[in-house]
DNA sequence: AGTGTATGAATGAACG
DNA sequence: CGTTCATTCATACACT
């Protein structure tokens, strides 16, 4: 049971040849560029069967925003009903199916995994290598013993049952633009704890006792608000180079703000879902709009919609809380903002993170470190 | 505008920390190739919307080599680890990433296979039937013949498990150090044998019953012994130091011969990953070191490394034979060292080619001609 | 100048 | 779920 295993994807195929929907063209920009020619011979008509052109969902960037957002409040992987609702959202957008929604998310969450997976064996020093490729013989080894076992232990049990309840959470959708609902999320918190970290369980009491960051491998970017705080997450890979969030200058229609407050106090606003420790939002209970602060420890996260563009972003560094990828902006942070009065961040040197009466660090978190909140 | 513009993160992520700098630079092995200097300006840091700063990898003709004759010796599509090991690697080399060996392989193999399927489609040739295939719907027919729709059908059910344990044959590393692992290649020779050529199975006896060129899509780089054959593999190997004949001047540190010879007989000297028909390498059967050259006809490939950085553009040309993909020099090809004294090459058309008595073809072969080996 | 090709990167869609 | 395929984008380089 609980098998989550929705296998849907054969349900629903995305519509087949909706006459209409132009599955998202309006960006005319495209006009002679890949709309044009290319392989578009096809003869026009949809009817017929084999060759089903359909052309694949290209998520525009405000649909990319809305789903980031559920992302990165911690579902990951929603169930059925909430997949619809997130289309409905998105459809407002453009042209969408449900199907597309689907593989979103799942490409979304194996790919953030691949990177945190990379990240992690990567993490011990990039080693630097100069130009110089290194001596011959060095090199080579290294790099995760990962040898013969199968790494993919650390899967934890993490049953994550995507509680649909909770959706209606949605609500704040009332004000200003987000259009759609938003659908709150941290269902599903099934996070996978790995823990694997040093090798044991640091603090954090009870390993699995107490709440952990919602998304397991997800990016989240903390910061205090009034930078502004973009968060990409990123897939495994993202790294890469690094960007800065290059949100940018998209439209912006969405300019959600999906706090996603867990135990702690500073939500704004909007819907809060928190987070029991073990279920998850069972009931909700746990807090919502107030800040019960309890000692959870999430994090809160305030999903910004890229609205601004760009803002000020800046560089931003890539740390792991509690094993879970976190982007923060590079200069100090405010520690009390994102998770609450008590909390304190360790390094994994064991050493706390220093911080001020205001709760911010003196000093910026280190790019690369794992610190675990307490 | 354009919505299409999803930079985002991405996938895997190369080493971090870092600065990213180095990225490659180091062309001063002397393969001035051209990555010179990109345009590495950016700062590390993040601004506003540039968009990104990633530079793109750009291999080096060594890591190519590497690549290639991975790619070649069956490995098409490498998993996880060795994609690591692979990664390890070529890092002697300069930065590299597992998402860029990752992405290396995937389009390697993609690309292969579509011109693969391009020029097929274009051959009219074969002997019957054929000259239908390329309407619109593209090749695909043949083979598995699928359900109608999916437009991919030639997926055929190429089940490419890699297979662990022959990697032991890797032998050849005798003698030298061959300090890891070599996990040897062939493995996953999961052949798919298209087949779908003209439509059927030409000569080669029972169709499925012979050996049969190990990758599908595989390009192959056949050549003469005489020139330095150096082949490195690379995971293989990581060898990589040394060895053997480093011939190449350009770096050349690796260069370990890796003669995959099927049913031939020219192996020069060292490991032999004979493939056997059905299983990879099954006991190595077929031949290994010496010339058995069966009726067989599976090629013999030197991979040959590149050698001159830059490769000299060695202008190769990719020719089919016996529907296998290969590269060969421009200049004549050695048929009987490749494929043994018996062997024979007809040209699509049916007219054999031309060889004086040394087995060497009085020219060279045609760039994307099919050819059948008799 | 551009235009075309080769190839790294990113990601939607599926398969097993 | 992890992989793999197919497409598409974007950039580096070559060509007339």
């Amino acid at each position: 049971m609980a098998s989550s295993n929705r296998h849907w994807p054969s349900l629903f195929k995305s519509k087949p040849c909706n006459t209409h929907s132009q599955w998202q063209h309006d960006i005319n920009t495209s006009s002679l560029l890949s709309g044009g020619c290319q392989k578009t011979s096809y003869t026009s008509g949809c009817e017929e069967r084999s060759p089903e052109p359909k052309p694949r969902w290209n998520p525009k960037p405000e649909q990319i925003r809305i789903l980031e957002a559920i992302f990165n409040s911690g579902m990951v992987n929603p169930p059925r009903d909430e997949i619809r609702k997130i289309r409905a959202q998105l459809q407002e957008y453009g042209q969408v199916g449900d199907a597309n929604v689907f593989y979103w998310f799942q490409n979304r969450k194996s790919r953030s995994k691949h990177k945190h997976r990379h990240l992690q064996s990567s993490r011990p020093h990039p080693r630097s290598a100069s130009t110089a490729p290194s001596p011959p013989t060095t090199s080579a080894p290294a790099t995760t013993a990962t040898s013969s076992s199968s790494p993919s232990s650390d899967r934890s049990s993490g049953s994550d049952k995507t509680i649909p309840s909770l959706a209606s959470i949605t609500g704040l959708s009332g004000v200003t633009d987000v259009p759609a609902s938003m659908s709150l999320a941290v269902n599903q918190l099934h996070f996978h704890v790995p823990m694997e970290f040093g090798g044991e369980p640091f603090f954090l009491q009870g390993p699995q006792t107490y709440c952990i960051p919602p998304a397991p491998d997800v990016t989240w970017t903390v910061g205090a608000p009034e930078q502004r705080t973009c968060v990409r997450s990123g897939l495994w890979s993202e790294l890469l180079g690094q960007e800065g969030c290059k949100s940018g200058e998209d439209e912006a229609k969405t300019t959600m703000q999906l706090h996603h407050s867990f135990g702690v106090g500073a939500a704004t606003s909007a819907a809060v879902a928190s987070v029991g420790c073990a279920v998850g939002v069972s009931g909700g209970a746990t807090t919502v709009g107030a800040a019960a602060n309890v000692g959870v420890a999430s994090p809160i996260t305030e999903l910004q919609g890229v609205g601004g563009a760009g803002g000020g972003v800046a560089t931003r560094a890539t740390v792991f809380i509690n094993e879970v990828e976190f982007e923060v902006g590079t200069g100090p942070l405010n520690v009390r903002e994102a998770f609450g009065e008590e909390a304190v961040l360790l390094h994994s040197s064991g050493h706390p993170v220093l911080t001020d009466e205001w709760g911010v660090t003196l000093q910026p978190l280190q790019h690369g470190a794992s610190y675990y909140l307490v």
